[in-house]
DNA sequence: GCTGTTTTGTTTGCATACAAATGATATGAA
DNA sequence: TTCATATCATTTGTATGCAAACAAAACAGC
């Protein structure tokens, strides 16, 4: 019963949490591109949800409130900015900073966006009961 | 009790699957970085482990069984060719294939990388019970 | 054998994503 | 006030990740 240096557990990739959470994504990242309207990217839809909620922001503080890198975050406010849906504006009282905010046409798209963004959730998530559903959000919260 | 449009439920951007999907991964992103021995990437140890698993594969073959798109998979096998833990080879049967496999340092470092892996994912998992862990596999499997 | 279709590998273009470095500006403490 | 420190925005470099298009080779059906 004992001798033999027990074998831990095979170590099978595709039970490993890093690589589970990659093929889930690459699920939802198809979803969301084929039912997103307005060509936005996951982080595009992000960032103008951010900018709604939040009203003007700098653009590092977006950053921060949509999980995003500054030096990514830099290149979404770009393209943002080339589709017309966010200006930017300069702070009286702090020359570092420029201020970001939706344009009226940004601000048009917002409510079609959470519907849209409900879809996609909803697609997503539709393999799983509702019980499922929160037990993942709350599991995944809890390793973030 | 009826009259006003009822608020489906507020959209709320931190309960979103795919949002939150994109915190967990950047979690475990950062405790993989940290852990990962030979400065790995992702991509690079589970096209590593699959190699392994495998034996020799054609590129296409490895990018299907590391779901890793075609355009990727190059620059990964490049890399990881670099790094002198793999090696090409003409296929005598099909000339429009290259052969992959491991170098013996590739092979050398394999055992390593599932000890590695085990410590990453334990990382990961961490704040979760064995319940709650095998939970949240199945539930990520099942939306995959 | 011919031919239409697939498969394989490559390249280009776009969009994250993060580390590290830099310059400009703010701010707090000496 | 001045100086060390922090913050803001930008830039560079590296690595995924996917769409689209391409040439070469293989294959399937006739």
């Amino acid at each position: 019963m004992a001798e033999t240096a027990e074998p831990v557990t095979e170590y099978v990739l595709d039970d490993q949490v890093g690589y589970v959470l990659r093929l889930a994504s690459q699920r939802h990242a198809i979803l969301f591109q084929k039912h997103v309207i307005g060509n936005l990217t996951p982080a595009q839809f992000s960032t103008l949800l951010r900018i709604s909620q939040h009203g003007a922001v700098s653009q590092n503080h977006l950053g921060r409130l949509a999980a995003t890198d500054v030096a990514t975050i830099k290149g979404v406010v770009d393209r943002l900015k080339a589709k017309k849906l966010i200006e930017t504006s300069a702070d009286k009282t702090d020359k570092r900073r420029t201020l970001i905010s939706l344009t009226a046409q940004g601000r048009e798209l917002i409510e079609k966006l959470k519907e849209n963004g409900r879809d996609i959730t909803e697609a997503t998530l539709a393999p799983l009961s509702p019980d499922e559903r929160s037990t993942l959000l709350r599991l995944l919260k809890k390793i973030s």
